[in-house]
DNA sequence: TTTAGGG
DNA sequence: CCCTAAA
């Protein structure tokens, strides 16, 4: 049997700007979009849970001071104290609107899908699965997401400290509950004197939420005494009021084509080849699929618990879910993005997020600008160590942005039917959780075009406040199983919680689960750095530092399919499912995209004028010997593309510029190597011919 | 593994 | 940056 439910997270009055489809670069890794399947489709939806999340929680951790996080946007207009007690009150965008909502609804998936944009660039495998769309909004104001933080993170009992707890990625999904059955849209209201401040700002609790996995769930038991059912989440075909629906779906075989294509209880295998039915218009809308299986004997726990660790996270789960359940509270919050000018460094970093203090008289590091304002917090832990960077004067505009909705994936489960009720909730506790603690990469869009240069400043990009910005969109998407970048430990320390389960464990314990597609092939969504959550993928562009932000959302999108988060424990245990080795998983995760800074430039040139093109191994040794994340294969191509900068106008090139100076030394090294390796092929050429 | 190139 | 054929 199959539930079908669609959920959808949405803000309630905001308006659907038309979004131009952030795509990943028309020239995308061909290969890895070779690679995509149906998958993808979860990719998406994963992508929009994530982006929830996202939004939702408003920060991750991340930062290496632990400092606090803040936001992203940034008012241009407005400003806004940015004295640490500034309260939503005493904030211009709360006007008006001080009780924030957040609704959610659920709706039958048949439903016409409506105020959500996102159907239609996800319909494409490639498109990104949620989009934050800005604008130049004088109103609405208050419908914008407010990202704050809470003020006590480790107070226990403390909503803050949950919000913090999902912040840090670590956090369970758990303490939120859907209201499934409450048709009214559910609300949560943030307290109008919360602090927006870049210190930790007490935020948004929310409650009321029924709890959704209370629900009576009528399943259906397949043959093979297993019950599937799919979730998601969909916006509110009736407008913009979420109305929280239930709609079950009996998947037989004669609706399983219709419904999703997944459901034929046959076999689990059939679930799975059915899966490539994502023909259905359906499926592409609902676009997820994320097949969750249960282990059958799962009984009481519904998992089964591999080994210390993953029990022990299980049991924060647990208690997470128990506690979410009762408190009710949601973990999602409607918050408004703060450009917070204090992460600007990585001492002080108090706030990293998605805040963006509307003050005037910024004058940051352009790179910093840019970062904030596309939506990705600063990591307060990176150091943003550009005082080199030409300094880019911004001025006191600011750019208003807002998101929109968010979308949860579709989620399929199968699970036993002895299995308890319990069990049942767990395990889509387990794969909610896990698809949205992955944490998610933030890309920019503007008019339609991914803004891939992270040093530009907003101004550069063409993203005034006088511009269009509505046509400037957020693509926020789930963050694959990539390993977070290689910082240093700075990097990825973060206050946690104590209570909070560290991003590694809390996936550890994820059930099996099934991607729609054959080719769906499933992994740990965590594998390697424990560090990994969103404040990982956050950016930095610190030469020792990865800048994730918009190159790593293409990846991402490439990867998204990789979100599927599973433990191999337990898929070997379980055997339910001839699960794809989990192998070669990470898939050629996409590296993050490192921009060679001018030093680094300057060193390769250096290297190459001494050692000639056609040494890289050499080159690498001589010149990036430290720098891991250089291979000489990235010297060849950074050289290959300098050349080739070398060569056109300065018009034409991009990212941050390079000194002509060292151009011109590119080209007369590239042209006196090249007449060199010419020279030398004629001689071998010469020899070979006098031994014959 | 490195190079060299195309994608 | 990725992927690969060649070396």
């Amino acid at each position: 049997m199959v539930l079908h439910k669609r959920l959808d997270y949405g803000f309630n009055g905001y308006q659907v700007p038309p979004i131009p489809r952030a795509t990943r670069s028309a020239r995308g890794r061909g290969n890895i979009r070779k690679k995509s399947d149906g998958n993808e489709m979860c990719a998406f939806d994963l992508l929009t849970t994530v982006a929830g999340k996202l939004l939702l929680e408003g920060e991750s951790t991340s930062n290496s001071s632990g400092k606090d996080r803040s936001a992203v946007v940034k008012d241009p207009t407005e400003t806004v104290k940015e004295n640490e007690d500034t309260s939503l009150k005493e904030n211009p965008y709360n006007e008006g609107c001080q009780e924030r909502r957040f609704f959610i609804s659920q709706i039958v998936s048949e439903a016409p899908v409506v105020n959500h944009c996102l159907s239609k660039s996800t319909d494409t495998l490639s498109g990104p699965a949620s989009v934050i769309t800005s604008s130049d909004c004088s109103e609405k104001l208050g419908s914008a997401e407010q990202f704050i933080h809470g003020e006590s993170k480790f107070e226990s009992g403390n909503c803050s400290t949950k919000a913090e707890q999902e912040a840090s990625g670590s956090g369970d999904f758990s303490s939120c509950t859907l209201g499934a059955e409450s048709k009214k849209p559910m609300n949560i209201d943030l307290p109008i004197d919360a602090k927006l401040s870049t210190n930790k700002t007490a935020a948004i609790c929310s409650s009321e939420f029924p709890d959704l996995w209370d629900r009576k769930y009528s399943m259906l038991v397949g043959p093979e005494n297993t019950v599937k059912l799919s979730l998601s989440m969909d916006p509110d075909p009736f407008g913009s009021f979420p109305v929280i629906r239930n709609d079950v779906q009996l998947a037989n075989k004669d609706d399983d084509e219709k419904s999703c294509g997944c459901t034929q209880p046959s076999t689990r295998n059939k679930a799975f080849r059915q899966a490539p039915c994502l023909e259905d218009w359906r499926m592409r809308k609902l676009q997820a699929s994320k097949y969750w299986e249960v282990h059958p004997q799962s009984g009481e726990e519904g998992l089964v618990n591999v080994d210390g660790e993953t029990s022990h996270v299980y049991q924060n789960r647990k208690n997470g879910y128990m506690s979410g359940r009762s408190q009710r509270d949601f973990p999602f919050k409607k918050r408004k993005l703060y450009y917070c000018n204090s992460f600007s460094n990585s001492n002080g970093g108090s706030s990293d997020g998605i805040c963006s203090s509307p003050k005037k008289n910024i004058n940051r590091d352009a790179s910093d600008y840019s970062r904030a304002s596309s939506g990705a917090r600063a990591a307060a832990g990176t150091s943003i160590s550009k005082g080199a960077r030409a300094s880019f004067r911004s001025n006191d505009s600011h750019v208003k942005l807002k998101i929109k909705s968010f979308r949860v994936p579709e989620l399929f489960v199968e699970i036993p039917e002895n299995a308890t009720v319990g069990s049942l909730k767990r395990t889509v506790m387990e794969a909610v959780t896990t698809i949205l603690g992955g944490g998610l990469h933030i890309g920019v869009v503007f008019q339609g075009k991914k803004v891939r240069d992270d040093n530009k400043t907003l101004f550069q990009a063409g993203i005034s406040h006088e511009g269009k910005l509505d046509a400037v969109g957020f693509t926020l998407e789930p963050n694959s199983s990539r390993a977070s970048p290689p910082l240093g430990p700075e990097g990825r320390s973060r206050a946690l919680p104590s209570e909070t389960p560290q991003p590694l464990t809390r996936c550890s314990p994820a059930p099996t689960v099934i991607c729609n597609g054959i080719q769906q092939r499933t992994y740990n969504a965590f594998p390697d750095h424990p560090g990994t959550n969103l404040s990982n993928f956050i950016e930095s562009d610190h030469d020792s530092a990865p800048s994730p932000t918009d190159a790593s959302l293409e990846k991402n999108a490439a990867d998204s399919r990789a979100l599927v988060p599973v433990a191999a424990i337990d898929a070997e245990a379980l055997a339910v499912v001839p699960m794809r080795k989990p192998k070669r998983s990470e898939t050629a995760q996409r590296r993050i995209r490192r921009p060679f800074s001018v030093s680094e430039v300057e060193a390769l040139v250096q290297a190459v004028e001494k050692l000639g093109t056609g040494r890289w191994r050499d080159v690498k040794m001589r010149a990036f010997d430290n720098a891991k994340h250089r291979t000489y294969v990235d010297l060849k191509d950074k050289w290959k593309t300098l050349v080739h900068t070398a060569r056109i106008s300065p018009q034409q090139r991009r990212g941050e510029p390079v000194p002509q100076e060292l151009l011109d030394r590119v080209l007369i090294a590239h042209g006196y190597w090249s007449q060199q390796q010419a020279r030398q092929q004629m001689k071998h050429q010469s020899e070979t011919r006098l031994l014959l």
